[in-house]
RNA sequence: GUGGAUGUAGCUCAGCUGGUUAGAGCACUGGAUUGUGAUUCCAGGGGUCGCGGGUUCAAAUCCCGUCUUCCACCCCA
């Protein structure tokens, strides 16, 4: 009798084993990456303080946090004084403030690890995910160029995932809130709420989007509408065309000129560093949603699967750690939302499907050579093959099965034909097909076979190795 | 937090206007003689029809409540 159903909370990716690998597969080319490009790794505590979570953000963040308690406090009534993680960069603040006179600046760290959000479930989205973040921290100043390096990481990161042609689309706060500031919109709260709206461009359509900003909230003039939706309807296509756009750019405006000379900048060593102009666009619709950023902001999207929207996406920030410490730290920084992203890709198809790390099963042929079987697979993982060797009696034919839908490609087969014989018979379940080497020639001609599979496997991207 | 849907086997669902022991496909388990899997054939296990109440001779089916999950808004990875 059961007493409980076997269920998970909404809001989490739980995955089988062979997905599991998929997905871990994704992982080490992320951070494969992250380390190319010279960024160290850390790891932060999933609980933090709760007043170092909420000290930076408003309502919308506290209504997403899960607090933390134990039992004994929650008894007692206390009120709780630790949360999750809901993002890494306020853990990454905390922690900089807390190490800076041990850490050397410009500080590059990567960061990998689940975060924890109290969304109501939905469709991809998720209430523990993983987010892989890179960021630079400078102190007292940070050069724009460091700004122009994440896209090259970017480029890295989703050439070597193989999911199809995307593009990291650039713009600058500083352009925006200049280019509002010429249009007499000079709140920065105001400004926000015009570019969530704007946001929504392709969701709801240029009408209803141009009814909202005439209407009663924002209460805009015509021609300002107007300006506004002609600007953020800008996209360039092509290193050179990016630079005439800048360069058509008509505001008078101080703050709006200075995001223009960053934006030039960018673009000229995102090109110098190797990045494709395919692969890189203006695109002033793209503002994000924290408020945090002040320069340049950066989103990915699949040329061929709009739908899934930003797969990464980051910017620059003048001053990470307030809060926490008087120095003042600028940064610019990127996320990936790992889970999403993952869950994304097998929706659109385009997940690879991983394959097991078993690469050898050692049949049971006879109980009595137990001891010879053991000894065969001992020799395979001295040799760096996985290896799993059958250890309860089975007729042969499960023993196949087993292999089958465990998605173990070689089965040994050692019986008292092939002992008398000197050789293993091997069945490649994949292929359909068996063979016969001499005792002595199996490892070298199953480290053959393996390297051929994994080949084999990059070229038709069905698994990364 | 606001609005709208949903709930039948492990999964995807069927079950018309209430009528005998609630079905299908997939999955699972076992079998089709001796050392060869995923294909085929045969057999089998598994459901308090989300939960509680009401109407009725009779409820998976109608009504009310409740919970759950999902979708949209908000926000975001």
């Amino acid at each position: 009798m059961t007493s409980a159903k076997a269920r998970t909370m909404p809001g989490v990716m739980e995955l089988l084993p062979l997905d599991q690998i998929a997905f871990q597969n994704m992982l080490d080319t992320v951070r494969r990456n992250f380390e190319r490009f010279g960024f160290l790794p850390i790891e932060t505590p999933a609980i933090e303080f709760s007043n170092i979570l909420l000290t930076k953000s408003g309502g919308e963040t506290e209504r997403q946090v899960y607090f933390v308690q134990s039992t004994g406090s929650l008894k007692q009534g206390d009120e709780p004084e630790l949360a999750l993680r809901f993002d890494l960069t306020v853990p990454l603040a905390r922690y900089v403030a807390e190490h800076e006179q041990q850490l050397t600046f410009p500080f590059r760290r990567y960061q990998m690890q689940r975060v924890y959000r109290g969304e109501s479930a939905q469709r991809g989205r998720y209430r523990e995910f993983y987010q892989c973040d890179i960021d630079v921290i400078g102190k007292d100043q940070l050069s724009v160029r460091f700004d122009a390096e994440l896209p090259a990481v970017i480029y890295s990161i989703f050439r070597e995932l193989e999911i199809g042609p995307f593009c990291i689309q650039i713009n600058n706060r500083k352009l925006i809130r200049g280019f509002f500031q010429s249009l007499g919109i000079a709140d920065g709260e105001r400004q926000m709420l015009v570019l969530r709206e704007v946001d929504k461009l392709d969701k709801r359509g240029e009408q209803k989007v141009r009814d909202t900003l005439r209407g009663e909230g924002f209460a805009l003039e015509p021609a300002v509408v107007d300006a506004i939706l002609a600007f953020v309807g800008t996209r360039s296509q092509g290193h050179e065309d990016a630079l005439r756009r800048l360069d058509a750019i008509a505001v008078d405006n101080e703050l709006a000129a200075a995001g223009v000379a960053e934006l030039r900048e960018v673009l000229g060593l995102v090109r110098a560093l190797g990045v494709p102009e395919t692969h890189y666009a203006l695109n002033f619709s793209i503002a994000r949603g924290l408020d945090y950023y002040t320069g340049t902001v950066y989103e990915t999207t699949l040329n061929l699967h709009p739908e899934i929207g930003s797969i990464c996406s980051g910017g620059r920030y003048e001053d990470l750690a307030s809060q926490y410490t008087r120095s003042r730290l600028p940064g610019v920084g990127i996320s990936i939302g790992a889970t999403r992203l993952f869950w994304q890709l097998q929706q659109a198809g385009l997940a690879a499907r991983g394959r097991s790390h078993v690469q050898v099963l050692v049949a049971l042929m006879d109980e009595a050579n137990l001891p010879l079987y053991l000894e065969l697979g001992t020799q395979l993982r001295l040799a760096g093959i996985n290896t799993e060797v059958q250890l309860e009696t089975r007729k042969l034919a499960r023993q196949f099965q087993y292999a089958d839908r465990a998605g173990i490609r070689f089965v040994a087969v050692l019986g008292s034909d092939e002992i008398a014989k000197g050789t293993v018979a091997v069945k490649d379940m994949r292929r359909q097909e068996q063979f016969e080497v001499k005792r002595e020639d199996l490892i070298k001609t199953l480290r053959v076979e393996i390297q051929q599979g994994e080949v084999m496997d990059a070229l038709s991207g069905q698994a990364a190795p």
